[in-house]
Order: structure tokens, then sequence, then C-alpha cells
DNA sequence: TAGCATGTGTCAATCGTTTAACATATGGGC
DNA sequence: GCCCATATGTTAAACGATTGACACATGCTA
């Protein structure tokens, strides 16, 4: 592949002149820059951004840990934050952690090694301290990592408190909450809170039941199927849900019709997230929606400013809608 | 950061030995191997790849050229590609085309830039040319661009046939096609030809609606809705439904439900991909499995065959299964 | 005519690592 | 005593670009 010395050997000018027209510095006459460019074109040159990268000590590329974009969740989000990375000019490195703490660990010693220039955490099972001495601007979705590592998030409580209000609201007395693991020390775990304040201050006693297994393969009968049936079978009288997750309420769905359920004449369903498809299942799901291009777009600004060596804000918290749909 | 200098000088070591202890060449004792290594975990040296991949004139990392990882498709097969590729020692460096030109274009060069070892199209809109002139190893999926460039790809004529066929088996005799975009020239429009083929061979004509615009977007009423509802308008009397992917399917059961048509008992359905969704939505979906982790290993093999510089098989066909579950 | 903006060139160092070539030393086997 | 495997060091070039320092034009202006 051409060098920039090849581009400035065909051009008839000196190397220093060619990196001064594709880097735009000193004086540089219009005949030259025609000269150059048409000698780049010629020889289908582009420049190696490796060798820019080593001598200019930034990489241009943002590291990505995330539990899989497998999963619509991260799916969206990733989509967002490529859509708002590449608008600044950095490039994405994609790993997936599958919510392992090895694989967690390996991937952050690998985009390291790589020299990216930041990274977005939307996974972390680790300890606080792996992430204290990363020494890289950092930011994570929904985790907190001690205090000084800034980090995005829903507003879960009101999230939380909204769908429980909501579900209330539509007549449901006996409310279940369905769980993402709570062992996690998620910030989603403040939407527990939020339904466990809300039931109380109605007089009623919350029903929690936790998934402590990652929703990584179908999300459908599977474990989940199960766990629901049991529920339904404890709890009969259940007639309002409210999923931490829309992948979970989309269990609920199922295993809810297949016992016969109807939603929302039996049981009403509010998700969490609004998810590509919440829209498009039948019925389509009331879900408490997360402001994902916001989130991203944030996400990408903190992480700049913290390259560029500035103070960052450590709690950035998004308000939530509720969007009222067929399950409710 | 610290440098194989710093980490030489810390051991009491030359900085070829330290190399040759990260690269495992020549003769290294136990004793100088145990102080490398000492050096290293006291500084927190991590070998700068970008330094390692402008002097190997190997980057390690593939490039991905798919629409968008918020489509459930690609979410998947980037999940599959990603696992082969860490296994193998590859990064990932994504990038969404949204199936337009320009982003294609420009991403294609700014992989090149990057002097990424190989890439993985999933989205193609542009000329062969230009995929010709890349002069990199290139890998595709389900689209055929030239004779030299290889391929990977379901076997869609199959899958229109079984889903076609099964529709008939199961009593359907008005059956409809939801195609993609047939102008982009996809080897998914095999689909298209085999529910074409099929229903002439039992003596009646095909109905094709083609759903020019590009699902990456939420796909449920919007813009699939109103022509899905067009396509129950005209023909009234259809009672099957081959969708040509799962996501169109789910449209096509919203839409349905809104018109008060029973899914499976007065239309019944089949869609292609059965992606994460597809056996949780209500009804669970009947569908074409294409298998993506075979594919995706497939793809990141015939790659390093490239880079290795060997010859490859241009076509790369996976059988289909039809997964048979509520809508049929 | 001095000064300055403009335009281009030469030279050399630098980013962090790999690697070839060669030197040197030790210890064992024959 | 020689050969050879083992073990480590020194030196220097290379990967492809950027950049600072400096030289040397040309042409305009004050």
């Amino acid at each position: 592949m051409a060098t920039i010395r090849d581009v400035a050997k065909r051009a008839g000018v000196a190397v220093t002149t060619v990196s001064r027209v594709l880097n735009n510095r000193g004086y540089i006459s219009e005949e030259t820059r025609r000269k150059v460019y048409a000698a780049m074109d010629e020889l289908g040159y582009r420049p190696n951004e490796i060798a820019r990268a080593l001598q200019k000590q930034r990489s241009f590329i943002l590291g990505l840990i995330v539990p899989t974009v497998k999963h619509p969740f991260f799916g969206a989000l990733v989509h967002e934050i490529e859509r708002v990375a590449a608008a600044r000019g950095y490039k994405l490195m994609l790993t997936h952690s599958l919510m392992e703490k090895e694989k967690e660990a390996e991937y952050l010693d690998l985009l390291r090694r790589h020299r990216v220039d930041g990274i977005v955490l939307g996974s972390h099972t680790l300890e606080v301290d792996v992430f204290r001495n990363v020494r890289l601007p950092l930011v994570t979705f929904d985790r907190r990592i001690g205090e000084a590592i800034p980090f995005i998030c829903p507003d879960n409580y009101e999230g939380g408190r909204l769908a429980t209000e909501h579900l209330i609201a539509r007549g449901a007395r006996k409310i279940v909450y369905l769980s993402g693991p709570l062992s996690f020390d998620m910030l989603s775990n403040r939407r527990h809170q939020a339904y466990v304040d809300v039931v109380r201050a109605h007089g009623r006693t919350p029903i929690v039941y936790e998934f402590t297994f990652q929703a990584f393969e179908s999300p459908a009968e599977g474990r989940y199927g199960e766990e629901i049936a049991r529920l339904f079978h404890e709890h009969p009288d259940v007639d309002g849900i409210f999923a931490s997750s829309d992948i979970l309420a989309y269990a609920a769905m199922h295993v809810a019709r297949r016992l016969g359920r109807k939603v929302p004449e039996d049981v009403k369903i509010v998700g969490f997230d609004d998810l590509f498809l919440s829209q498009t299942v039948v019925p389509p799901l009331t879900t408490v929606r997360q402001p994902i291009p916001a989130m991203a777009e944030r996400a990408v600004e903190v992480l700049e400013r913290q390259i560029a060596g500035g103070a960052v804000e450590i709690e950035h918290v998004f308000p939530v809608d509720l969007i009222v749909r067929g399950t409710t």
C-alpha cells in the first residue's frame, strides 16, 4: 500500500509538504495542493491511521464493553453511540462481556493495550479498584463505580414510581415486580425501591420475583417461563405486573397467554426500556422509555471532556417517560 | 504509560530480551522471564498494540459494516462474529451503514485507513467495482458482489420453499409474500422466487407486497402498518402470509390483530430469521431459522484464509430449518 | 531596501515495538 | 579442545506518519 513517501515522489514534492496538505498546516499553494491530491488519487493512497495514532498518541478509538449487542437494549445503545462517536471522529472497538468477570477484565485490558482514548462500560461486575486503576477516560451506564467515575442512567426511581402508580391507577390490586439480578448493585435496582415504596404507600405488600440469570439467550419459555409460571401459581390473583425490563415483560405476556390470562383484561403489564419491538408485540407494551439517544450523546461528551483533560460531573440522570400502550 | 524500555530498565535486562519474552522467541531462562514479568507487573505495563501493528503490518482488527446492530438480526450476527473473532485473537471495529451508499463508502475507506486485516460486509449498496478495488480480505452476508468476493448466506430458496409449502400444508389458500426491497439484488430475494414457484406449482397467483424502506426505526404501525393494512383491504380473503423477515412478520401479526383477524385461525404467518424474540412474541412465530453461529464462524474462517494468502471458496450456503410455532 | 507573508525544501527526531545481525559467555558432550 | 545449545547483550534499521528547526526562495509593501 502506498505511503506518504510514494505520494511525495509522485507529486514531485517533499514528504513534509504532503503532510502539510494532509493536516492543513502551514502555507500551501492551491497548485501544490492539487498536485498532492492528484498523486494520492492515482496511488489510491490512504493515510495509515495506525502510524498516525502512534505518532499523535491518540487513537480516536473508543472502547465499548457491553454484555452483548444481541440484547436489544444494548443493540439500541450501541447504535446511538456509534452515531454520536462517528459524528465526532471516533471509531468504535466493540467487546462483549456476557456479564462475566473474566471477560470483562480481559477486554478492559485489551482496550488499554489498544490505547483507546476512552471506554464506555455498559457492564460491570468487577471490583471498584480495578476501574480506579485504569487511568483512562471512562463512563458507565447504570453502574455507580466508586465516586470518581461518571455514570449515566435513566431516572430509575421515577420510572419505577410511574409504572407502579400507573398500574394502580388502572385498577390493579395485586402487583408483582419482576426484577433483574438485585445482587449486581446496579442503579436499575432503584426501580425496585420505587415499586416497594409505592405499593407500601397504598397499604399493600410488595411481591418480588428475582431473575438471577442473564437474558442473553432467548428469553421466552426457557428459564424465565418456569419462574413466571410459578408466580401465577403462587399468586393466582395477581392482576398487575411491573417488569424491570421489556424482555421480562414479553416473557410475562407470553406465559400469561399460555395460562389463559388475558392482557390487559386479567393482568396488566408494564415494562421498562421501550425496546425496538415493544410497540410491535401484541398487544403493544406499556413501558417506561429511557432517552437512549440523549444518553449516548452525553456518554461521548463526558469521555471527550475527560480526554481533553477537563473535569466532569459524576451523575448524569435522564428523565423517563411512561408510554401507555395496550397492556394496561 | 510504561514502555518496553521502562520494563527493560526495571528488570535490568535489554529491550531485546523483553521483546523475546513477550513474543516467546529465542532462548530465555526461567529466571529472566520471571524478572521481566515482575517488572511489567510493577509498572502496569501493557504492550502498545498500535506500535505492534505498525511494525508487524497486521492489526488483528476485523472491520464490520452492518446496517445497524439495533436491528435484531445484525445484533445476533455481530454477537456471533465477536465471539468467533475474539477466540481467534481478532478485535472488531464496528460501523453502521444504515444502508446508505455514502456511509458505506466512507466506512469502507475508514476501515482501510485503519489497516484492518479484513472486512465483514453485512450491507452492500455500492457498485461491484468499489469492492473489487478494495484489495483487502472481504466476505459478505447475503450479497453476491462480482465473482471473486466470497459470500455467506442461508439457503434462501429452500427457506422460501419450506415456508410456502408449510403454509399450504396448513390449509392456507391465498398466500401473500411480504418482501424486503427487491431492488437491492440481495440473495435473500431468492426467497421471493421460491414463493412464486411454489404457489404457481399449486395453480395459484403470487401476490407480493414490497417494502422498500428499511426497518431501522421502529417496525410497528409506522410505515409498515399502513402498507400491511392496505394488503388486508385489497385482499380480504388472505389467509396466509410469508414474511421475508421476522420483523415484517411481527408487524403483520400486529396489524392482523388490530383488524380483528385471529392468528393462526384466520391468518397463518411464517417469518424468516428466527430472531431473539420470535419465540416470545404472542403467539410465538413460526419461522425459518438461519444457523447464525455457524455462518459467523465461516465468515471469520474465510477472512483468515484470505489473510494467510490462501484461496477460498466463493459460495457458502447454509441449511435452514423451519421452526413451527404458534402462528401456523 | 528592509521586513514580512507566503511557499517549499532538507534534516532529523520521535512515537513503541520488532527483528536481523552479530558478539559474547557459560557449560556440557564428544 | 572443539562444537553446540543455551542465554543475553549491543546496535541499528524498520514500520508510516508528524513535527520542529531552519534554510531559502519570491513578491509585495512600507
